[in-house]
DNA sequence: ATTGTCTTATGTGTATACAACAGTATTCGG
DNA sequence: CCGAATACTGTTGTATACACATAAGACAAT
């Protein structure tokens, strides 16, 4: 399959779910999206099933498909596989890298101290938060790439948007933590990057492979806590053409 | 979706797949299967979309869907994200079981050590062997019931599965290893598998994943060692319901 | 003989009409 | 006034007819 239509169908409801445009919960009725997309209803219906297999979408029969809403227990586990597969692709990619690889994320490192920098320099805290947050998505997806298994990084992809999903409603509340706080945590998530680098720059995989999971439960945990703290606030934000692309 | 027709499509089509009936590669048009299953070509599309999302079937657009066909590479990558994820579930095994499951363990590995003895004792092989790995799935899915993690639990027995179609065919030919060679390695991995059980017994998540980590590497050569030596021969068997059900 | 193009046929992708089901409102009996 | 059975409405699931793309085969030209 994989035809025009059927694309279209998917990228369009795809892109909507990832705005946050349709809200977890939210019910997705073919007739309706067939009508907005100028298609018909199967290959809407295609484009669903797609969604429902990359976690974006819920299906019950004879009662429609909706967006997903995931409750805290499944959020867990999912963390938890996510842990699993990217420490591990941490520990590959000490050993697999190339030099190219390396360069593409001490880049992404770079420019992550450099925003981090300004950031904390500055008063103000929105403008860079979103770049910085662009930078760090590179850095894990340039250790993804450079672990050289593309069935890993493929699943490791699918659950970071899921994560955006569920998380993008609950996104950090503007003013949950003070600005020190914040800075502190900021500074902190660098020191981790810098050293899952230094890790995969001497082909140390055990080391990597320590460090990634490190970085990751405290992330979790983070994200537990913030999840946990705040329960409602809509502020959702526009997400760039390359991070809906995730092929990458 | 999930209605009764597009269940029977999936059902049936999946169970040739894992039976071996349609060997990797069998092209499966939607028209003849809907002919066979008595349905429309609107489920049997559903799920073939399904299985491919399961990794078993290959899609093209317009060209038309086929059993999938792993290149070595592929397989590779996959062996690596199971020994990611199995041990990792066998690491959460370690903290997380209860007593049921650690008896439910325990039991199968019983059964194991009971006919790994039968089969080196005897002269002839074939009649145990299925038995033989019939528990050891059962141990190993037992370990994954424990780690509580319905995520991985579930990615891992995808995982199993298609291990089971790309292998299958060029399952073990026949007297590829003397009586003497295959006794000893049953042995060894009789041993392994007490050695997670008692890593996992006395809740030793460190020791549990290692334990696992071994055992499955070992494993990986051995299959890799087997396809490399034997790129022919066809000889398949019927899988047991409780196999194919896999959601247990 | 080989290559390139055209034709044709097979099977996919899409649209639409129809049937079946779930959830909800409504009516009837107590 | 309330509960339960029933009819209704809207949306899904299924079948089928049609449009279109791909691949294979025939034929001609070099």
């Amino acid at each position: 399959m994989r035809s025009v239509n059927s694309d279209v169908a998917y990228e369009f409801i795809r892109k909507r779910i990832l705005n946050g445009e349709y809200p977890p919960g939210h019910a997705l009725m073919t007739e309706l999206l067939a009508k907005d997309i100028k298609v018909s209803r199967t290959p809407v219906r295609d484009a669903l099933r797609k969604l429902e297999t990359d976690g974006l979408v819920a299906i019950r029969a004879h009662v429609g498909a909706s967006v997903k809403k995931m409750e805290l227990q499944e959020f867990r586990e999912m963390c938890d596989l996510r842990l699993a597969l990217e420490s591990h692709a941490a520990g590959l990619a000490a050993v697999n890298h190339s030099e190219r690889d390396l360069h593409e994320i001490e880049f992404a490192l770079e420019a992550m101290r450099r925003l981090t920098d300004q950031h904390c320099a500055s008063d103000t805290e929105q403008p860079w938060l979103n770049e910085i947050a662009r930078e760090d998505v590179r850095f894990h997806i340039a250790i993804m790439s450079a672990a050289k298994n593309d069935l890993i990084k493929k699943e490791i992809l699918r659950l970071h948007l899921l994560n955006r999903v569920v998380q993008g409603p609950a996104k950090t509340p503007p003013g949950t933590m003070s600005k020190p706080e914040s800075d502190a945590r900021r500074r902190a998530v660098l020191v981790m990057h810098e050293n899952i680098y230094a890790a995969i720059a001497r082909s140390d995989a055990t080391a990597a492979k320590r460090e990634m999971e490190f970085h990751l439960q405290e992330l979790i945990d983070h994200n537990l806590r913030i999840m946990a703290r705040a329960e409602s606030g809509v502020a959702v934000r526009e997400l760039t053409t390359e991070e809906l692309a995730y092929g990458a």
